[in-house]
RNA sequence: CGCGGAGUAGAGCAGUUGGCAGCUCGUCAGGCCCAUAACCUGGAGGUCGUGUGGUUCAAGUCCCACCUCCGCAA
């Protein structure tokens, strides 16, 4: 193979698949630099993130700097040849950057130009995309701007969520570094400059943004619930309770009531009135209860025809 | 001890000031119908989270302890 020294910097579960992908096919990772582990759930439980796991259970050294920015001193003395980043979760500085022979490379969940930022994956869904990919890229200062190496399609499935897109893609980031890092090693792999008239960004969802907005068209509502499925869920409320709705169906154009409100509620669905058409509200959760699929939802609350979700 | 909701039939829920444990769906049997996710009749299925806990003539219901699940916050 190779003994390029690798430094891989990655945090959550789709960076952990491409580093176990890395170290099986023999790749020399010297170093896994990750987000720092943090307290889960109501009982303040520090997990270790999920890079961590896969780099110990390899016995690969784990360095987690509160801020990379400030903290980088330690990957000079690492030597690496290259870095490798992955949904890393943080700003990594030029002067980092500028520390590998062969400088960084970072695996990033579009198809550039397109959805530069945090959040590219989510937007592909949001924007109801039938097709996205992973971009092997050049790390530059500007975020996700460097030339691109290579790219991986994936196709979008009508029925994929953010969990199940986020599962392909780390597939597909897994095939795409391990096809094209070779030829990077060996200086074999021309970049080709991002077409910047074409650039979107994707910015990360901020949690106020994660409550439906029911001026949306039904597509657009479609797209935000699954973008936002599994976690953390999209919701509007029901009386003073949030129901988060975490899949949903477009059913059709019609106009049977008012806009949020509740037009069907029996074994045959759970229809909600958007400003052009209805969408089938099909795994429902209300706030203290456990998710549950619309049968289930109805069964428990009788009185659901007619009333308004905001 | 961060705030709050909840454990009752296979699923989702109700259960009023303690007094024979109910509803919707599912399931099983039968009926109606050209037919059905529709409709009708009947049945099965619960030691009400745990506690050889407390109060009471009597606890799903009130009190105590513990376990588990969930929403928020981090």
């Amino acid at each position: 193979m190779t003994d390029k020294r690798i430094i891989f910097m990655g945090t959550p579960e789709i960076s952990a698949t491409v580093l176990e992908g890395l170290i099986s096919a023999g790749y020399n990772v010297v170093a896994v630099i990750a987000q720092p582990d943090r307290p889960v759930g109501r009982k303040k439980i520090l997990e270790p993130v999920p890079t961590k796991v896969v780099a110990q259970a390899h016995n690969i050294p784990v360095y987690q700097p509160i801020k990379i920015r400030k903290e980088y001193d330690f990957v000079s003395e690492l030597k690496p040849d290259v870095i490798i980043t992955l949904a890393y979760g943080q700003i990594v500085p030029q002067g980092l950057l500028d520390i590998p022979a062969q400088g960084c490379i970072n695996l990033h969940g579009s198809l550039l130009p397109k959805y530069r930022g945090a959040a590219p994956i989510q937007y592909a869904l949001m924007n109801n995309e039938k097709v996205t990919g992973m971009t092997l890229m050049k790390m530059v200062k500007e975020m996700d701007a460097g030339e691109m190496y290579a790219t991986e399609e994936v196709e979008i499935s009508p029925l994929d969520n953010s969990t199940s897109l986020f599962k392909k893609m780390g597939d597909a980031a897994l095939r795409l570094i391990l096809r094209a890092l070779p030829l990077y090693l060996d200086n074999k792999l021309p970049g080709t400059p991002q077409d910047e008239s074409l650039v979107t960004f994707a910015p990360s969802i901020k949690p106020e943004e994660e409550k439906l907005d029911l001026n949306k068209s039904k597509e657009q509502l479609f797209g935000f619930i699954r973008a936002l499925s599994d976690v953390p869920g999209a919701y509007l409320y029901l009386d003073e309770l949030k129901l988060k709705i975490y899949q949903s169906e477009i059913v059709s154009d019609e106009m049977i009531g008012e806009v949020g409100e509740i037009i069907k509620a029996d074994k045959r669905g759970l229809h909600l009135q958007t400003t052009n058409g209805i969408l089938s509200l099909l795994s429902v959760q209300l706030e203290g209860k456990k998710r549950m699929d619309y049968m289930s939802f109805i069964n428990g609350q009788p009185h659901l025809l007619g009333k308004k979700l905001r």
